[in-house]
DNA sequence: TAAAAGTTAAATGTTGACAAAATGGGCCGG
DNA sequence: CCGGCCCATTTTGTCAACATTTAACTTTTA
């Protein structure tokens, strides 16, 4: 696994860190439900590490939000509810909409000069790419990044990730945070233009629209997903 | 010291926690410089606890900003410059506004009945307490709490607790974050209003202003800083 | 029968020892 | 006098064993 896990290229360079991957993905992935108990013990023999390597590895992960941990009791996957997924939608779109103000006032004033055109050409990708919703949910994700990156604040992008991945803990995993490609992508284009137009005010205000209709239609779905089939 | 912590009234837990608590003081408190190592053997013996508790414990750390990790090398304080504590300002100023606006809503919709008087007395306080700092000081952080509180959403709490903490990190921590009581307070009772009235657009707007407002105060007495004292 | 106490097994908390890597200083060659 | 190599020491990374706590099961008793 140590073989593999550097071959693959991430070149970690401690096994703890290792570890921690493994497990976030894990989780992530699903393979560790929410509310599922983690057993050090279990971990380290399926990892083949000492049990204080994955103690530490789960302990660097507690305050990513994905684990709970409880004294004596041990790690839970974090289980995010209803109104958790609220709040981090609320939290996402404050830091969104702040990052895509800022990208704006930086394209003003000089400091992004490749990120307007960057924005113009994922736009461009993402109307042919209508229908592939795979090449969209990338492209989608690539657009965020963009504009979190363009802020220059790498710890509230770090901050958002986080945030984001949090929320996929929510519930059926596979239900894409995606909903209505059309509308978003117009919703794309308000914040293209006007961080492209270098507008800081009008960029905050389409950003925490775009988050705020994203999270209504997500709820929208998740509705009918409960009074549809159960699982 | 595990007697004395429980005797103060913290209950912790763990051991490990305990010295998480212990080492966060240090650094908040400045008994650990910004940029120095954390010496695992040098604070195990000084802690009387084993070295694998205070990994344990620092790791825990690592994702709340206060200390970098580098693998094989060690666990340094982070060292915040004047460029991150711009970047946290923005941070800050994006997730209190939130917080401002939602506490506004919930006012409105009536799920906080007590938030309005409460703001409203904190307010009668600090006009009050004009000249005494330290006084000034704890209303201040109050005024804050409550709004963040007010909002429901106990994840941004956590996150700006973080932000304004590794804010004080910054050079010389006594630097006063509040630097002008008198335009503070005004701020304060626009933000108070806006809240009362349950307009969560316009308590959104007063808090960026004070925060924003906030950051301009203390770049100027950290340039003022820098001309003058070197130390 | 059901609740409570006692016992046992399993998991977490904590420690000290060993392995590997990095830092610092002295030595050698230029 | 300077720069690079090598070795000793320090420090971090990893591990296996011991201690304590929790959870589950059994037994006892009202």
């Amino acid at each position: 696994m140590v073989a593999s896990a550097k071959a693959i290229g991430q070149a970690r360079a401690t096994l703890a860190d290792e570890v921690r991957g493994e497990i976030e993905r894990m989780i992530v992935d699903g393979d560790l439900a929410a509310g599922e108990k983690l057993n050090e013990l279990a971990l380290s023999s399926a990892m083949g590490v000492s049990r204080g390597t994955v103690r530490e590895a789960i302990r660097s992960l507690a305050d990513s939000g994905l684990i709970d941990l409880v004294a004596n009791r041990g790690a839970f996957v974090h289980e995010t509810t209803l109104e958790e997924v609220r709040n981090l939608y609320d939290l996402r779109g404050a830091i969104f909409a702040m990052a895509c103000a800022n990208s704006a006032r930086r394209v003003a004033e000089g400091t992004e000069p490749a990120l307007a055109e960057a924005l113009e050409k994922n736009l461009a990708l993402m109307e042919t790419s209508h229908d592939d919703a795979k090449a969209y949910y990338s492209l989608n994700i690539a657009f965020h990044n963009m504009l979190l990156n363009g802020a220059g604040n790498p710890r509230a992008k770090s901050m958002y990730d986080n945030v984001v991945r949090e929320m996929h803990l929510f519930r059926r995993r596979g239900l894409s945070l995606v909903t209505n490609i059309a509308q978003s992508l117009e919703e794309h284009r308000a914040i293209s233009d006007a961080v492209a137009a270098g507008d800081a005010e009008e960029a905050r205000r389409a950003a925490e629209r775009h988050i705020t209709s994203g999270f209504e239609r997500y709820i929208k779905i998740v509705e009918n997903d409960d009074a549809g089939a159960s699982d």
